[in-house]
DNA sequence: CAAGCTGAGA
């Protein structure tokens, strides 16, 4: 007999009075309830049951009127609640499951709420209790489950469904299979989903959307290429989810020529337009393939826009450094009225950090605030990043300590703030909390860590933190790193050493190694190591700037004024311009840049004279600008 | 008896 305690005190009511639904909507209202019950069959009222409320009420009375009919009845009632999937209805015929047996207890019973709880992790439980009670699946019942393990990434219970399709002979079946391939390639086992691809008999287009998109999620984009061209060749042609992942292979490769060859023939195969993950797929690739324009033009002939297509204009647009575009965008957005969410703030955010616009990266975290957008993840990462490259590193660590699950980028970030900040000692603070939480430091950590060293001059520190990379952490030391050392050793006066190190380094010295060591002979006087160091760099980056400029420096500081001079000469006839240099602060909310040599801002005058009162007033107290200080 | 698998942005 089925309990329902709630259901027993509501039915001892009068049923009638309650509520409509044992009536037609044209009965008189107040008859006694047996003369709306067909007692042959009390299921024709079923229809007429508006709530879950109404249907536990008769099933209630159903199951006092038929006491010796309680399986019949649940499972008519089950039927009845399958084809509504609202909360409700799903855990009451989960319980009327419960309380089922064969052969009342059918198979698409379970396939149906399996199906239903696919989201909520009840699903596998649902399976097993299924198996428990000798009902096995079918080729419906495992693709239902296999996608609520894919989804919550239950690799294990996944396996043993994998074992039960082939123990139940429904492995061949093309939706178990392409369920199968989704489960291992959302656990990033690109190879198992390979293997279950080639051994299958029977593959459809999903089979190989399915397979591409696996290659794409681990990053093997010219594989994901490969298998999209033999599909093409195996005659099947691509629709629009084949394109999206497709395009995002050519997004992570860089690939112009194919991305543009695909629009083209998708051209030639979909109105493109009128699908926005097509749009939004087309408008990422262009701009990861570094095709602004392109992505531009796409972007407005758009006819549907969501907040995705948004988000890739303006993260597209960081990424390529055009910062202040981006913001553009963003304003542009906020103008028609489309709300931001956190992928759109984190992409603000990061344009703020490079721009220096410390007003606005006030408002985004307001904006955070006000929506309680939670300031974890990315978008706490870039929050504390903001307000470290904005100078403001106690703001940053005010996030930072706020954030609950802080991950090695939050750490890194934080590292990397203080570093630049000049706080090197907070800096390696918070590196040491890191092991006590269990957060492994990575490459990038580390180029804060030694950064934050060198810039303190401290020498014997940075070398224990080197060695720890590859000796504690397991992490190949890159260039960068021994930049970091050379840049730390030049600093401190230990050119020797620096050269040492360099000859003993174990990969090639690249030019932010050599840049490292020749900034070191600049501090420090060195010419003629200068020079040979110059040659090096010379070779390995002929256009750029920055090696000319600091030899000339160096001939400067040295008087040797005609060396500098003819530097400069080379420089021109290899028409090669400086880079000016530039410095950006934020005022009220407007920025204000400055380049060397330029006196266009409008209180030039003012600027000049404040600027020379605090060379004066520098010089008054024994500190003497190393170069040209007012430009 | 009823039903399924695959898509975008940090």
């Amino acid at each position: 007999m089925l309990r329902f305690p709630s259901t027993l005190s509501q039915m001892e009511k009068p049923i009638v009075s309650c509520s409509n639904i044992f009536t037609y909507s044209h009965s008189p209202p107040k008859l006694p309830l047996s003369s709306y019950i067909d007692i042959n069959n009390p299921f024709h009222c079923l229809e007429s049951c508006q709530s879950p409320r109404e249907l536990k009420q008769l099933h209630a009375l159903t199951l006092k009127t038929r006491p010796l009919q309680t399986q019949l009845i649940s499972s008519k009632i089950l039927s009845f609640l399958i084809p509504f999937s609202s909360p409700e209805s799903v855990t009451y015929a989960r319980e009327l499951v419960n309380h089922l047996k064969p052969p009342y207890l059918q198979l698409h019973f379970y396939n149906s709420l399996i199906q239903a709880l696919t989201n909520s992790s009840q699903a596998i439980a649902l399976y097993g209790e299924m198996i428990t009670k000798c009902i096995y699946p079918d080729t419906y019942t495992i693709p239902y489950v296999l996608k609520s393990c894919a989804q919550s990434h239950a690799l294990e219970e996944g396996q043993q469904i994998h074992a039960h399709s082939i123990k139940f002979g429904l492995s061949s079946n093309v939706y178990v299979l392409n369920t199968l391939m989704r489960l291992y390639a959302v656990c990033g086992f690109t190879h198992s989903v390979k293997k279950l691809f080639d051994g299958s008999p029977e593959r459809d287009l999903v089979s190989w959307t399915t397979l591409i998109q696996a290659f794409v999620k681990m990053g093997f984009a010219k594989e994901a290429i490969q298998a999209y061209f033999d599909m093409c060749r195996a005659n099947l042609r691509p629709d629009k989810r084949t394109l999206v992942v497709i395009l995002s292979a050519c997004s992570r490769l860089g690939d112009l020529s194919l991305g543009t060859r695909i629009h083209e023939n998708i051209c030639d195969i979909h109105d493109i337009y009128s699908d926005v993950f097509v749009g939004n797929a087309l408008v990422d690739m262009y701009m990861k393939c570094g095709d602004a324009d392109s992505a531009r033009k796409l972007f407005d002939k758009m006819p549907v826009k969501n907040v995705v297509s948004w988000n890739s204009m303006i993260s597209g647009l960081v990424q390529q450094g055009q910062f202040k575009e981006a913001l553009h965008v963003f304003h542009d957005m906020q103008r028609i009225g489309l709300r931001p969410d956190s992928v759109t703030l984190v992409a603000v955010l990061n344009a703020c950090s490079n721009l220096g616009k410390l007003e606005l990266g006030k408002w985004v975290h307001a904006y955070i605030d006000k929506n309680q957008i939670k300031a974890d993840g990315f978008v706490g990462n870039a929050l504390v990043d903001m307000y470290a490259k904005c100078g403001s590193a106690e703001q940053a660590f005010g996030v930072f300590q706020g954030m609950e699950c802080k991950d090695v980028f939050s750490y890194t970030a934080m590292i990397v703030g203080f570093a630049m900040n000049g706080e090197a000692e907070r800096a390696l603070d918070i590196f040491a909390e890191m092991p006590m939480v269990g957060t492994k430091p990575d490459e990038v950590t580390f180029v804060g860590v030694l950064s934050a060293c060198s810039h303190a001059g401290m020498v014997e520190e940075g070398w224990k933190h080197f060695e720890d990379m590859s000796r504690v952490y397991n992490l190949e030391p890159q260039t960068e790193h021994y930049g970091c050392m050379v840049d730390l050793l030049g600093r401190a006066g230990l050119i020797s050493e620096a050269e040492v190190f360099i000859a003993n380094m174990p990969i090639e010295p690249d030019a932010f190694v050599w840049g490292a060591l020749l900034g070191a002979c600049s501090i420090h006087g060195k010419v003629e190591l200068g020079e040979a160091i110059m040659k090096k760099l010379v070779a390995i980056e002929p256009v750029r700037d920055g090696a000319y400029i600091l030899m000339s420096n160096i001939y400067s500081s040295a008087n040797r004024w005609k060396d500098a001079l003819k530097l400069r000469k080379a420089m021109k006839e290899r028409k090669m311009k400086k880079t000016p240099g530039c410095s950006l602060i934020e005022i009220n909310g407007v920025v204000h840049e400055f380049r060397k040599g330029d006196k266009s801002h409008p209180r030039n005058e003012e600027l000049r004279k404040v600027l020379g009162e605090m060379a004066i007033h520098l010089q008054n107290h024994g500190q003497f600008p190393t170069s040209n200080f007012i430009t």
